[in-house]
DNA sequence: CACTGATACATGCAAATGCATCTAGTTTGA
DNA sequence: TCAAACTAGATGCATTTGCATGTATCAGTG
């Protein structure tokens, strides 16, 4: 802990720990959260798509954008819109500008579902962070996630 | 905002938006993380397993027990051990005092690959985590995310 | 002790995933 | 202007995953 190396060592170890417990947190969670009834209907990679589509206030995303937030390769992605497509929930349609683009939108369907899972999904969320943090810890919590996953996105 | 029924919503948001956050900077920092030269010798997954068990005191876990800090089913996870215990990096053992059980423990070259990926991932996590946040900032997610595990994992 | 239910792990099989590759459209630069 | 390099997305194929189930062991009850 004296020293230049020493100090270097444990900003090292200090950093890794902190993913490893980040890390760690995130599987509990998402444990708890996919064995819920909520996803019975819907794996929750599969509505994770739904969702984003859901949030994003043109209603339009490309498939590129969509696979940023998702930790799938593209083909898999590619084949989980198959899926997605085949029973109604989203629509790919040619992207105006880019003519390889593909631009993969909600329908009425794939709307309502997203809502039912998601009311379901989010009270699951709330009855395993709500007890866990105080309010100013979570807002602490939001800061420091947002701004990692800011840093990181910005290589 | 006002009144008992907009508190609770609220609450139910920040605690979603919370999850949102801290599940999109775990996905952001894995995709870098896993795309990195370290791990195609071993899928991250597998290098998980290893490094739970460099962790553990006594060198030796139970499969349930390493089940519980991995998001994969249980089947996945035998199978997982048995492509590791066939590339001879770690051993099955019958655990003594439960016949049912199976005890996993790292064999020599499954220790020395171990170490040898940690190195590199331990620094591409510090090359991630370290300009992204300050070292309080760090201790505190660390302290946030830990409880947050704890609070989950006791239901 | 016999019996019922629960737990730990393995396995058959269908589905999901990733790698490599393909096609098509776009950008670059000589 | 046009060929080479690059990007978006789809697809063949082998690997990985999960669900359902099977087997063996354990724990609790009468």
């Amino acid at each position: 802990m004296s020293g230049p190396t020493g100090a270097a060592s444990s900003a090292v170890r200090l950093a890794a720990e902190t993913w490893e417990s980040l890390f760690r947190s995130q599987v509990a969670v998402m444990r708890k959260l996919q064995s819920g009834p909520a996803f019975k209907t819907l794996p929750v990679k599969e509505y994770d798509v739904l969702f984003t589509l859901s949030r994003c206030p043109s209603g339009q995303l490309r498939l590129n954008e969509i696979n940023d937030k998702v930790l799938l390769s593209q083909s898999s992605l590619s084949r989980l819109v198959d899926r997605l497509e085949k029973r109604g929930l989203v629509e790919r349609t040619a992207a105006p500008d880019d003519g390889r683009g593909v631009l993969l939108s909600l329908t009425d369907s794939g709307r309502e579902l997203q809502k039912a899972i998601g009311r379901e999904h989010v009270r699951d969320i709330a009855h395993l962070v709500a007890p866990a943090l105080t309010a100013e810890e979570q807002r602490e919590l939001l800061r420091l996630t947002e701004k990692l996953r800011a840093s990181v996105a910005g290589h």
